[in-house]
DNA sequence: TTGACATATTCCTATATAGGAATGTATTGT
DNA sequence: ACAATACATTCCTATATAGGAATATGTCAA
């Protein structure tokens, strides 16, 4: 099996870097997909082939407003994504506390303590 | 040109729904592989590919114990998913906020005024 | 040392891109 | 009707999977 359609979900279809650009954007305020072009450097049916992603998974709405199509962000789709990633909100709130009280008993020298991504061998 | 990799960061890695549900299932606590494919019912071959990478992309720390490997979530790696996804969180406030306003002026019935997700034709 | 156990890696294949180039479609102004 | 403008779609290709099967590697116990 190959991986998933970028399609198949918000997950996958924010994989995408350029994907995340132009949301970035379109925070900012409803844009014409010529506007995208312009700000974001990007050959202009590329925009248009993210944007057909973008809308297939609901991440954003269109409207038409003459011959310019207006894109805007439906916040609501990035909410999963959002939950997902709170549900280890814990994890580094456990971290700040520790380095908090750490930093609160003794005023010593800060050490970057951030674990190695990965260990090259065991 | 292809999709990126699936290690390239942590956006590609998490958008395998059965990646996610390995770290939903480290959040809980640390865990060996064998115990990963009990209880996720995967192959174990399966599961040694996608803890590859995450740990490629340092979602997971590993260590031996005797010949089990321990995994277990690094979410720190998280984060930066988090924050992306925060950013949009004004959006569905102010929707909220919206509909807790009109709730209050009239205390009228609910109407789910979620947005389609694509319109078929404009 | 040998076997059993635990995990990782390799090989294979169908599938789905992302980008570039070219072309199709819809709308407006004259 | 026609040209110009604004987007969308199609065609093409290199590349990267994810899963299944088989095999390799590493560790412990007797």
């Amino acid at each position: 099996m190959a991986r998933a359609a970028t399609t198949s979900d918000a997950f996958n279809a924010v994989a995408e870097p350029r994907r995340r650009e132009i949301l970035n954007y379109l925070a900012l305020q409803e844009r014409s997909v010529g506007e995208i072009v312009a700000t974001l450097e990007l050959e202009q049916p590329s925009v248009s082939k993210h944007l057909r992603v973008l809308l297939d998974v609901g991440l954003v709405n269109v409207r038409r407003e003459g011959r310019r199509m207006m894109y805007r962000v439906n916040a609501e789709a990035i909410r999963p994504l959002h939950e997902w990633t709170s549900t280890f909100e814990r994890f580094w709130q456990h971290q700040l506390n520790r380095v908090k009280e750490q930093a609160e008993r003794k005023s010593s020298s800060w050490q970057g303590a951030i674990p190695a991504a990965r260990q090259d061998k065991f």
